[in-house]
DNA sequence: TATGAATGAGCTTTCATTCAT
DNA sequence: GATGAATGAAAGCTCATTCAT
């Protein structure tokens, strides 16, 4: 098998592990990482199970492998605006990178929004949690009233279902994207403004 | 059995079904439905997994009572908006009492949250996507531009996220929750007014 | 329950052992043994499940009395049969005999051709299987040559089969039960005759 | 595991499948099909239930496997009747063929009798009706007066019952299966002559 | 790079049965 | 004459994982 002259079948040139992830992804997203068996995962593939316990050793390790390489952008938006002032323009540029990298990779965040339980057991799910603790950090004036540091926190909640919530609105997705865009970086704004504005 | 006299153990009177259900609450709400087996709720009730089987037909059945039973407010509210005009007032009053309703329902809602992706295959997938659609309809002006759409459905979001999000953020609960609020009015009043002030 | 004057529910008095016999044999003959729950007969009657056990000890006495109270015609058949002669009148008169009382509990012989292996593993096949080895001893000779046994026999297995088999050939159900009749006798009779006139 | 060199155990090497279905078949026909457990044939075998499921997908495909695997003779003997013309001599051949085909898979067909309200409600229900339709319609004549039709099925039956109770009668295995031969073929040609003789 | 064969643990569910009331 | 509540045992089945080849 997968050893054809001609390679019509089995063309895999040792992309198996990239195409594990796909599937897996796709499956995880649409039905759950609980209720993805690896079996499903296999047939989608027309591989074996035992296939994928050679690219990966754990279930597990399948969701740890995408998760880290499709947050990098993530990463470096927190390493970046942690050496940003924290200015107004800094916490507007922080939400539009933001945006931006939910957008490319929306399957995973799709996953982690809707399999929080799950994820909260795995073993990112406290990688998670400190990058959204970062985030924050970056975002968040830590003197400012509650209200204010609620809107910040809403902006990025904006953001989070913006990508899933608004996907049964009608309208031009682009469209929906930047309005989506626009609330969030109002509320920082005003986020900003009011602790400024109140002082 | 059932008959010691001072009743520790066994004094189930027919409250079983009751224990059952914020067992199992708690349990799908802390590790998620599909992690949690009815072995274990069983053995935090100190019963057999067949004595839950008196009470309910299957497992979903569980979840499905409890959806049933503490979700009846927000029925109630969805109605209630219906047969009152669009007004501002009536936008907000209806954020107040969403933000009320969910409060007196934290343990599911956060698990409705949290385990998105399970709940979309469940029975009750299907009415709470209604329940969501009905609120946004009466929340929702849909002449509004989108910017201000999403400003209402962010709104709701807010009340949303701020249940379990702000979990994380020092400071005390009734005012975080107060503090949620007057953002999602905020938006609301932002949305209601920015659709009449671009007339 | 079961206490109204005017008797509209529950008008069962004391017939409640009959109608557990009724509904239990029917299931029984049509789904089988073990695929029928107690749980299933409870309903159908509309009490539950210990109601049965009010009246029935075990599962398996529900059958057994149903095989008591069915079979005693053919329990006297076979004490009338070895009382008389063998001669050939007496064996046809045992066939004629015997498809009546099969006639008469249709269902129960229904069951006990289609659940033999049950049957087998339950208390009332020893009974069973006795009462076939009488039925044997009065009709068959056991001097005559081995295709004349089987001859007599195969008259049996011919009613037997008739009952069940025959429902899907077309004609008229009494017209069938004849031309059943009619073969079987023959059978008994040429066993007679060849044993008579190969001597 | 599986490593020894003389092979004592686990020498399965590739044969599991078939002993799977030997173990079956015998449990199956000993106990009936519901009173056999998966449980039980996997300590027969030696192997975990877990493996059953890795070579069937469920209890009821082993019993279809093995129906598929035994019953191709009656199948073929079934297209060899219809080629033929509806002589006496046909007839009498199909019951021939017939009564060798019972005897190559006598545990079977043992099962199938004795399981008659399982098998109804099996895959294999129909298929198996199907059979027994074919072969009734090669065997019948549907113009002969209705004592003749029973006279045919009489046959098929008799050499069905014969398998399993003769086996108590004493005497020759094979003088046994001889004498049932001839009263069927005998049972067959008097249809027919019947047929023939009354026009 | 992969497969074939298997395992051990666990799952949801069903069943016959019991017993205090 | 019956119910409500529960049990213990077992069933069929699925899953992540392993390992020799």
């Amino acid at each position: 098998m997968g050893d054809t002259m001609d390679g019509t079948k089995h063309q895999r040139r040792g992309n198996t592990r990239q195409r594990i992830q796909d599937v897996a992804l796709k499956l995880f997203a649409e039905q759950g990482y609980e209720k993805t068996s690896l079996r499903e995962i296999a047939e989608h593939l027309d591989v074996t199970k035992a296939a994928l316990y050679y690219h990966f050793k754990t279930k597990e390790e399948i969701i740890v492998s995408l998760f880290e390489d499709l947050t990098q952008p993530i990463e470096d938006l927190i390493e970046w605006g942690r050496s940003q002032p924290h200015t107004l323009e800094t916490k507007q540029e922080i939400v539009r990178r933001y945006s931006a990298a939910l957008a490319g990779a929306q399957p995973l965040f799709r996953f982690m929004q809707e399999n929080q339980a799950t994820v909260r057991e795995l073993r990112i799910g406290d990688t998670f949690k400190e990058r959204m603790k970062g985030l924050k950090e970056i975002i968040i004036d830590p003197e400012a009233e509650m209200v204010d540091q609620v809107r910040s926190i809403s902006a990025l909640f904006t953001l989070h279902a913006g990508m899933f919530v608004l996907a049964d609105l009608e309208g031009d997705p682009e469209k929906k994207r930047e309005a989506v865009l626009e609330v969030a970086v109002d509320l920082v704004t005003q986020a900003h403004e009011g602790a400024r504005g109140r002082r």
